[in-house]
DNA sequence: TACCAGGTCCTCG
DNA sequence: CGAGGACATGGT
């Protein structure tokens, strides 16, 4: 292997290292089924998870973490049921658009279609108009528990200022996939610990004097250099 | 009050 | 393609 892929990989190693050793374990993702898991995904669309779990509260007081029951209720009754979340209109449509495809590929199985590799499930989720990267990448390592690296606006902006400047969504979690082991438990941990830190640290306006990856990354050497 | 939060789609150049 | 707008609530 070139060098210059080796330091690439053990940088990206030494991040997710500090990280834990930093935040430890993140408990991501803290839902009881895939079922939850998939309907959070959409739900979570540029929304805070606080307004989701309230939708979610709601969606369980009614059963309706149950896809048959989904497909069955209507869609400005659900919408109703997700007004916390906001889009609701949209986000209604979309959940219902995800349970249609279950419903017409898969009969309502889950089982069924996790089967497919993580390409072709990701494929075909990414034809379900509502499902985008993200929320398509999460199903796959959530709730089928493949190993798929999920990059969200935090992972954009960290390794963007960290030195990683990838252009696009697929460049950069080509980055992570390629450097790092297929591990579902890692690449799940790793993506956490990316939200944990662009949270609490790595805001729009940073708090690098604070931040455990500062030694490594470019930006607060920049900053340094200027006198910041 | 204004800005932000675990995106995606559509439209236009 | 890529930028720009629409979608919407709840918290600070």
């Amino acid at each position: 292997m070139l060098k210059v892929e080796e330091d690439i990989k053990e940088k990206l190693e030494k991040i997710y290292r500090i990280l834990f050793d930093r935040y430890g374990k993140q408990h991501w993702w803290p839902v009881e089924s895939r079922e939850e898991t998939i309907i959070g995904a959409i739900l979570t669309q540029n929304t805070n998870w606080k307004n989701v779990e309230k939708a979610l509260v709601n969606l369980r007081k009614n059963n309706l973490l149950d896809f048959r029951r989904l497909h069955s209720i209507n869609e400005k009754e659900l919408a109703s049921l997700i007004r916390s979340s906001g889009y609701y209109n949209q986000k209604s449509k979309k959940i219902k658009n995800f349970v249609e495809f279950l419903s017409k590929g898969y009969g309502l199985d889950l089982d069924d279609l996790f089967r497919l590799n993580v390409d072709s499930l990701r494929t075909k989720l990414l034809k379900i108009n509502g499902i985008g990267k993200e929320t398509a990448d999460s199903i796959i390592l959530y709730a089928a528990n493949k190993p798929i690296f999920v990059v969200d606006t935090y992972t954009k902006r960290i390794m963007d200022r960290i030195g990683f400047k990838e252009d696009s969504y697929d460049k950069l979690q080509e980055l992570f996939m390629k450097n790092l082991s297929k591990d579902v438990e890692m690449f799940n941990e790793y993506h956490a610990l990316l939200v944990r830190l662009g949270k609490e640290i790595c805001k729009k306006e940073p708090l690098c004097k604070e931040c455990c990856l500062n030694r490594l990354c470019c930006y607060y050497s920049d900053r340094i250099n200027k006198n910041f």
